[in-house]
DNA sequence: CCAGTATACTTGTCTGACAATTACTGATCT
DNA sequence: AGATCAGTAATTGTCAGACAAGTATACTGG
């Protein structure tokens, strides 16, 4: 029998707003009223209120006193901070993998799936990427970790979606960055390790700010 | 002219929730309904609602849909996942300062209050060490690393009021490992200084560890 | 003493409302 | 014409009161 997860209606809510913010449905510098959550899921506006200070906690929108809230624009300062923290979070987590050579089964899996996803398209592609990266911190087993990491990942997410990938992600190179970073960790070379990831990080940021900066104008 | 920040309500009512938590007002283990929050502050509830979940969010109290928020009882797990992932963010974040024989200025002026805090009490030491600690991360200038380990401080202010430290901490012991720390980095020994923040961190843990068990019966 | 039910308490959500703030529009003046 | 200011519309902050739904506790019967 299957765990239901027992969800308040504005947890609802702000799940769906988070997948259409992912999904690209709702575009960066977009406004997002109040009313406009209340109306499009016919609920009282301070539901829909609630739902919305749960993204803008999480950082996926932003908000001041008795403003609107908006779908935050990743600018390159943002995407640079956004990666380096990644780096620096993930970077430690394998330090300690290394010393264990612990190599988690569920980051091979993943990176398995990465290559199946390749077929789909490049937006497919990220779900189980990001799902490559956590499995690293997830394996160090720290629930702190993990949220920190997690909320990292929300917003490559909205990264990913608002520059709508175009064939930019080459699958292979990807899948075999992963494959490498993995095979240091088992052999216990961390600071290998940790130089692998990094240069796949600058890489996929790299080509995230080329992408952005072109379609900018 | 000073800068005058607007404030809502609901962000006054839980910036003072927090002091109340920090200051051992509220103790470990007990609930905090939305009544009582309304009630205390002369408040309509689901404005007291919003600054209880601004503090769930925090990790700073507990609750699941439809319970009663409580204030966390932080046991050793909790307390060794805190200082796991303070030793994480912050030993990177040493790695990057040494690289760079970067040493923040106000780290050094957080250390000397930390002396001066000293002869007021235990609970005065806490504020300007956790400000040595956050200094060290804020020198990265990375907003998300900041907002990461500042939520890591909260929550270790929220265990050091639990404990209601009596006498326990050494000033002069803290206050030199914390100069040990700054020396490495200047010296731009990168591994030095994590070695020294590692054992400085283990050291406050087990400190904290063995004087919440004498107290748990 | 244990199990099951009934009651009180607490939270989730809604409707509706008003005040305070922000954004926008239009008129006036240089 | 362009800029500045006032007034209006839109939006958010907070409230009161209400009801449903879920939780915790006490009470009763076995």
């Amino acid at each position: 029998m299957p765990r239901l997860a027992v969800v308040s209606m504005v947890d609802a809510v702000s799940d769906d707003l988070r997948q259409r913010l992912f999904g690209g449905e709702l575009r960066g510098g977009a406004m997002l009223t109040e009313a406009d959550v209340a109306g499009h899921y016919d609920i009282a506006r301070p539901t829909a209120k609630a739902a919305i200070e749960q993204l803008v906690a999480e950082g996926l929108l932003d908000r001041s006193v008795h403003k609107t809230a908006r779908i935050p624009v990743l600018d390159a300062r943002s995407i640079r901070d956004i990666y380096d923290t990644r780096s620096h979070l993930e970077g430690e987590a394998l330090r300690r993998l290394a010393a264990l050579r612990l190599v988690p089964e569920a980051a091979r899996a993943a990176n398995a799936d990465v290559v199946l996803a390749g077929a789909l398209g490049d937006l497919e592609i990220v779900e189980p990427d990001m799902r490559f990266h956590l499995a690293l911190v997830d394996a160090l087993r720290s629930p702190r970790l993990s949220r920190m990491y997690g909320s990292l990942v929300n917003e490559v997410k909205l990264c990913m979606a608002q520059v709508q990938g175009r064939g930019l992600l080459s699958v292979d190179l990807i899948a075999s960055e992963h494959a490498n970073i993995l095979d240091r960790v088992a052999s216990g070379d961390a600071s290998g390790a940790v130089e692998a990831l990094h240069a796949h990080l600058e890489h996929a940021r790299d080509l995230l700010m080329t992408t952005l900066s072109s379609q900018q104008p």
